[in-house]
RNA sequence: GGGCGUGUAGCACAGCUGGAUAAUGCAUCGGCCUCCUAAGCCGAAGAUCGCGGGUUCGAAUCCUGCCACGCCCGCCA
């Protein structure tokens, strides 16, 4: 709780500087209690005791005893050797009343902080439908970027369009060699394809990519090794920048594009800027940079004229060398993504890519290089993949939960929950209901685990509409709209302000709890951590029906203005929250 | 073989810049709708924090060895 640390640090600073204790030793160590029923704030003093030669216990005792009474303090207390602050619940209640607390806007840049974000994520190939694996990456990415704008940075959610090579080249060969027989004919022994997708193209083209990969792995050594020189002929024109070659590429990859964009829009994700990986081939940054790649001195060549740079030298191990050129001299993935960081920092003076764990060698390699070229390292969030029960998701081999097929499963569900629940709604309520809740617990039940962790997808867990997932919250949200809506019209009382002594338990802990927001987003931010907040989402709600159960805000039809004051405020963190969690607070449901 | 990551109640998961009785949800057991939406609230039970050693006043957290699982180790993307 920042707010109650800037009140009592100068107090510890002045009676610990006397005793010799300097504010670098215990800065640091002022922190939320563990324990909450002890305190706000807690400073265990084991670490004094060899320097005062005290105990412990003797030096907590101290401080409580000497440490003077503040408004914002309700007791100061020594426990065990650790000394204990408790925040004075009116002074948290003056706090909230007169505005301290920063409600934010996750849709929006405020410019607050000064803070420029580009924020990279996605950045899926354009050759499929968006399986739930992929997805992880766009919750976590689009969680971060609504995250950042709540906490006062102006960002910018970028897509990198991986726009040549050799994906979006079978995929655009496939197009302009196989017709609608041909796929059928070779996938004959796959699921067919959903009816329900029939007129979405990310559904539809996939299927020539699935043929074209089967062609190349199971057709005659003659037709394998024809259509193998008919797409290295595409991909290398690509890469050598070839106009026309990367025009039609993007008539083979737009649509495919399209219809996953439609899918995430589904989720609330969408992308302020798109930046094909081609543009830094056509305008020449690439080969400028292989240039100047090549006469740095850890730079290198092979037999073939490949380029390369031993990292190893910069401390890499592992395998150290990291090749940006081919024998052929044209450039690498990896190559063109150095020059579009550089080109990214041109642009912002912050970057976030989020990526998948596979890539974080290459991330790695990417760094370094930067690095060697004199520019700063992005900073980069990990994740792991998203199992299913039966292995590894893969849209090659048809593997997949589709994301489209979730979302109408968990809209399903969810509408079936709402007709059971309110009979009373018509059919149209009862759409718009069950939408925001199923997008919302398909992103909350990736987003609450920590992008560290691989978890294995599992329906029943992904439609959960219970306490801990996003429809808890939502909830929550509701019943605050709800008593929003009931105070119109009724009389109010004069605001007063309850006295400790007459605050109900779960005031109280709303009240703290609010007081924390804040400090959870800047902290969620600054270590990229989208799981706490959502946690902390999960308790704010939690503190709400406390309140909700403790303080009536309407009685006999009469309106406390106090508890409704609390309650407005509880409402809009919970809204902005939601927001910045990506779910649409709905006001009933 | 080397590098990186993960291992916490039956299940899932938080805590990992060392600090108190390891937090939360599901499942289990019990209680609460004449009262602002019960998708809720209150309570009970449930944990050798993968295993062994070390550092420390103090270890789930740091170091080290081992075990299990995942990802990577392409002049692919």
């Amino acid at each position: 709780m920042k707010l109650l640390q800037d009140m009592i640090s100068p107090h510890l600073e002045h009676l610990l500087s006397a005793k010799g204790v300097k504010k670098g030793t215990w800065e640091s160590m002022l922190q939320p209690s563990r324990e909450a029923s002890q305190g706000d704030l807690t400073l265990p003093c084991f670490p004094f005791a060899s320097v005062l030669r005290m105990a412990p216990q003797a030096i907590a005792d101290e401080l409580a005893a000497s440490f003077p009474p503040l408004d914002a303090l309700l007791s100061v207390s020594s426990v065990n050797g650790y000394l204990n602050f408790k925040a004075h619940p009116e002074w948290l209640t003056n706090a909230i009343l007169s505005g301290e607390i920063y409600v934010g806007n996750a849709l929006e840049n405020s410019g607050k902080t000064g803070e420029r974000v580009l924020l990279e994520h996605t950045s899926a190939n354009p050759n499929g439908p968006f399986h739930v694996g992929r997805a992880r990456n766009a919750i976590l990415g689009d969680t971060l970027v609504r995250l950042h704008r709540l906490h006062g940075d102006d960002v910018r959610a970028e897509y990198y369009v991986d726009d040549m090579g050799k994906q979006v080249g079978v995929l655009a060969w496939a197009l302009e060699n196989l017709g609608k027989e041909d796929v059928e004919n070779l996938l004959s022994e796959r699921e067919p394809p959903s009816e329900r997708w029939a007129d979405k193209a990310d559904h539809q083209r996939v299927r020539w990519y699935q043929a074209a990969q089967l062609l190349r792995n199971d057709a005659d050594e003659a037709r394998k090794s024809e259509i193998e020189k008919e797409i290295g002929q595409l991909v290398h024109a690509s890469e050598h920048g070839d106009v026309g070659v990367l025009e039609s590429f993007e008539s083979a990859y737009s649509p495919v594009l399209d219809g996953m964009l439609t899918t995430l829009s589904r989720l609330g994700i969408s992308f302020d800027t798109f930046t094909k990986e081609s543009t830094f081939v056509v305008n020449g940054t690439v080969s400028e940079l292989m240039k100047t790649l090549d006469s740095l001195e850890i730079s290198g060549t092979a037999d073939n004229g490949a380029g390369y740079l031993d990292l190893g030298q910069r401390g890499l191990k592992g395998k150290t060398e990291f090749f940006y050129r081919r024998g052929d001299g044209s450039s690498l993935y990896a190559t063109r993504d150095v020059a579009y960081h550089m080109w990214k920092w041109g642009e912002s003076n912050r970057l976030v890519n989020v990526l998948g764990e596979d890539h974080k060698l290459q991330a790695k390699q990417v760094g370094m290089t930067l690095e060697e070229l004199g520019q700063q390292r992005p900073n980069v969030l990990f994740y792991s993949f998203i199992k299913l029960p039966e292995g590894k998701m893969s849209t090659r081999r048809g593997n997949v939960v589709f994301m489209d097929d979730l979302l109408e499963e968990a809209h399903a569900q969810a509408s079936a929950v709402v007709r059971e629940l309110r009979p009373e709604y018509d059919d149209e309520k009862v759409a718009q209901i069950a939408e925001a809740v199923g997008a919302a617990a398909v992103r909350f039940n990736i987003i609450k685990v920590s992008p560290e962790k691989g978890f294995t997808f599992r329906w029943e867990e992904a439609l959960a509409f219970e306490a801990g997932s996003a429809p808890f919250i939502m909830y929550a949200h509701t019943r605050a709209c709800s008593i929003a809506r009931r105070v119109v019209g009724l009389p109010v009382s004069e605001l007063e302000r309850p006295t400790v002594e007459s605050m109900p338990e779960g005031l109280v802990e709303l009240l703290r709890l609010m007081c924390t927001h804040n400090d959870v987003i800047e902290r969620s931010v600054r270590e990229q951590k989208a799981h706490l907040f959502a946690l902390h989402m999960l308790e704010l709600a939690n503190a709400y029906n406390g309140f909700y159960r403790d303080c009536p805000v309407v009685q006999n039809d009469k309106v406390d203005s106090f508890a409704f004051s609390i309650s407005e405020m509880a409402r809009e963190l919970m809204r902005s929250g939601l927001e910045g969690l990506g779910i649409t607070p709905i006001e009933e449901m």
